[in-house]
DNA sequence: CTCTAAGTAGACAGGTCGGTCTACTTAGAG
DNA sequence: CTCTAAGTAGACCGACCTGTCTACTTAGAG
């Protein structure tokens, strides 16, 4: 593997289990058994680096989400899938995006508060790009332009609450009840209209 | 005031705006104008001086909540009410709670990730006293234990999605959204059962 | 008046931080 | 064969880290 390669995901693992500022680049060094200069020799600074490792995580993750919303048929199925998804992800059940930590995005926001600063940026580019992808889906559903985007907005709401409360409080069936609380509001009246079918039954937690 | 009341006051400030690892003892001690000694005669350590930070923050935050709680009536309106609450936070609109960096608790969830870790635990701690209190709430609508319960981690799930991402991605109306979501929730069969109120007309986002 | 607890300023120790640098070693392209 | 880009190990720099310590000051209790 390509010595860029293997720091950066040497540091996304580092960073994500530990924190950014707790980990320092010669625990990277000498994690990944790359020298220092190599590293100083492809990223300026260490800020680059860590850069360099959302980019990492935002691409393996999108790429992840995207790939479970395939596999489902067309429609209501993918909306209520990314639930499924959050609750693999929370059990570790998916091993390419190592052991769960919370969202590396809101804990990187959460080091750089800063909301000017472009590591805070590149997180919030991320969540929006994951927005984008979920929107995508529900404009499937035909609805109203400012329905769709209700709904869109509904959903993250519900992801960035159960991975929260997945990480802090350890309710790891966060994700299943986010899922519950979605299906019902899809077939609430004020929400999606009528036509849609109602809540699968089998899933109904609340 | 009291020389350990203003350095825990004092370091909180700090490691909410910039986080905990990012803030020496020497800034506390350079910003509050107190000696290294007496820092070290009241705190073993920097790690007790920054749980002392979080049950500082825990006892603000709820007593804070709480008063907002009391200011509505019975019913219904306090559950909604923790969202208007949330808006002025999110908003800046609460200046005891200092200019708002997203969740304290989550913030240093994310720089102690170990859930194992006392700092941690304590987060998670906060995080179920809130819970309780809102139960608390939620009991005087006379439910099954089991729909109390649902609603309670459903309030608990919008509450934290709404925080991460107003902070995160700087969506400062997402506390509005998440009312009208639970306004919804409240008034559909399936989550209380009949016999509650509408939504409120004038709430309606989605 | 005396004793004590809590405070002051700031030097110091041992370690880690991000980052630079020298000197040397590959491996592949022209 | 030669040149270059990318790699190695690790010494070194100044800054900052947590935490300890000396020496002195202050305020209140007995």
């Amino acid at each position: 593997m390509e010595k860029q390669d293997l720091l950066v995901r040497t540091a996304f693992t580092l960073f994500y289990s530990r924190g950014i500022h707790a980990v320092g680049v010669n625990l990277v060094l000498a994690e990944s058994g790359v020298a220092k200069k190599t590293l100083y020799h492809h990223f300026p600074s260490k800020e680059h680096l860590i850069e360099a490792t959302i980019r990492y995580r935002d691409h393996r993750y999108r790429a992840w989400l995207a790939s479970r919303l395939t596999q489902v048929p067309a429609g209501k199925a993918p909306l209520l899938e990314i639930f499924n998804a959050l609750d693999d992800w929370f059990n570790n059940r998916v091993p390419d995006l190592d052991r769960f930590h919370g969202c590396f995005f809101i804990n990187a926001s959460a080091e750089f508060s800063d909301r000017e600063h472009a590591i805070h940026q590149a997180c919030a580019e991320h969540k929006t790009a994951i927005a984008e992808l979920i929107r995508s889906y529900v404009d499937n559903l035909a609805l109203p332009d400012d329905r769709a985007e209700a709904i869109t907005r509904l959903i993250v709401l519900l992801k960035e609450g159960a991975t929260s409360m997945a990480h802090v409080q350890g309710h790891l069936d966060a994700a299943l009840q986010a899922k519950a609380l979605l299906d019902n509001a899809l077939s609430t009246e004020g929400f999606v209209g009528p036509g849609l079918q109602g809540p699968e039954r089998n899933d109904r937690m609340l």
